[in-house]
DNA sequence: CGGTTGGTTGATATTATTCAATGGTCGTGG
DNA sequence: CCACGACCATTGAATAATATCAACCAACCG
């Protein structure tokens, strides 16, 4: 589908973790409670590049990941080639957490801007926290966050038209991003193609086009150079 | 939307677990090895009659429950009222996994069958096992279970036209019931209504009603009196 | 400069919905 | 036993939503 060839650079940075922003939140805050110290837990930073697969379905990628920075998404593709994006993975997403449960990826993940992100190794981790509650309980957190997406989403693609479908997509990665710190204001970062959108909610790019025409003539949204504005969200919602 | 009346009636048999075939599965399995002895984790025994509401979203329920007769369906709702059935509920499964991480439901579950329950108080089984990383695995894997049906429904919703969502619809509940000794053959019990199918593929009942006559006249399945069988594999994936 | 990627637009085709009518099944009460 | 109502399924015709096909344009990059 795409020649890409997996050339990940990888610097050994033992820690960046000081300066991260994600350090408080999510896997990382209770990887670094229970691993306390200096070197709580060895960990790896890399980085890939736009359009390359994180991983695939089939391998065991053998570690579990926070993006740091840049998207990604997360999809699945049926035997005769579509592809169904599960979910897009913002900064401070973890990535992976499914490979807790069964080493081998049933997804493939694939970055959608110039990623950077921080791996842990799962044996380790599993050595030092399978009996650890908090962690486990983490985990649990992670999942049911990302099922609670799933089944939203899953009201979307079966009871909503597509002008609701990208609508709440849009306010969905609105609000994500706005949790984490990540907006300016009414503004987002907003580097998805039409192609992705398209796959994420079961339409065509084609439809996306007109439809994101439609909400842009409306006055609802500006969306350019990768930016997207919520001019009026009266507007935006008035069709939901 | 439909006027039932919450009665349902519980009784106090304090071990149905010994005849109970599900008790070495899932989440029994799990209490029953934490908290050992005869009378492992208080818990109560229920039913409800078809059509009644186990659970409607924004009420508390308190309890966790596993299904020992009887399908349900969970769902969600539109703003505008439509109903996006996000799970179907088969013997054996568990039912509000999700009020251990939040306690209020958002979604609903209501019978399709009569069907008859054990349900554990979820403040108890907290304070017996919340630190018991065998009880907090055992919700990774509920909630990772489900999470993965979630999101390979969402490639059907997003990326299969309607034959092809039914197909993998009726083979999905097929193997579910096969996995837990429920199937005779390729005769498997199928109680739901055409309404109950087209509200978790995203379709109107009028057409699962045209795909399944398809199916029949095509000679891939037969359904009678709340009774499935296949009958010929090869044709019924024949669109898929 | 030419190739590639992403986006827009129009014409047409397909898919599924909506509306409407009809018949079957099942339980309940006379 | 039959009549009745509630629920469920089937079918046809008309319509709406979305996909497909195809052409074109703009931006970007080596």
């Amino acid at each position: 589908m795409d020649g890409d060839n997996e050339t990940q650079k990888r610097i050994a940075s033992s820690d960046g973790c000081s300066s991260c922003s994600f350090r408080n939140s999510g896997l990382c805050a209770v990887v670094i409670g229970i691993n306390p110290g200096t070197n709580h837990c060895r960990k790896i930073d890399g980085a890939f590049r736009a359009r390359q697969h994180v991983y695939r379905a089939g391998e065991a990628p053998g570690r579990i990941m926070v993006l740091r920075e840049g998207w990604a998404a997360k999809s699945a593709f049926t035997p005769d080639g579509k592809r169904q994006v599960l979910s897009i993975l913002l900064p401070g997403d973890t990535v992976g957490g499914e490979l807790v449960m069964r080493s081998e990826a049933r997804t493939h993940v694939q970055a959608l801007t110039p990623i950077k992100y921080c791996a842990f190794d799962i044996d380790e981790l599993m050595a030092s926290s399978k009996h650890e509650p908090k962690f486990v309980w983490a985990l649990v957190g992670l999942c049911s966050t990302s099922r609670e997406a799933s089944e939203s989403r899953l009201v979307d693609l079966g009871r909503r038209n597509a002008a609701q479908r990208i609508v709440s997509f849009i306010l969905e990665v609105f609000e994500r991003l706005t949790k984490r710190g990540l907006a300016d204001g009414a503004t987002i970062p907003f580097p998805l193609r039409q192609h992705i959108i398209a796959d994420a909610l079961g339409l065509t790019q084609v439809h996306v086009s007109r439809i994101i025409t439609a909400l842009r003539k409306r006055g609802a949204i500006r969306l350019t150079g990768g930016k997207l504005t919520i001019l009026d969200m009266g507007l935006l919602l008035s069709d939901v």
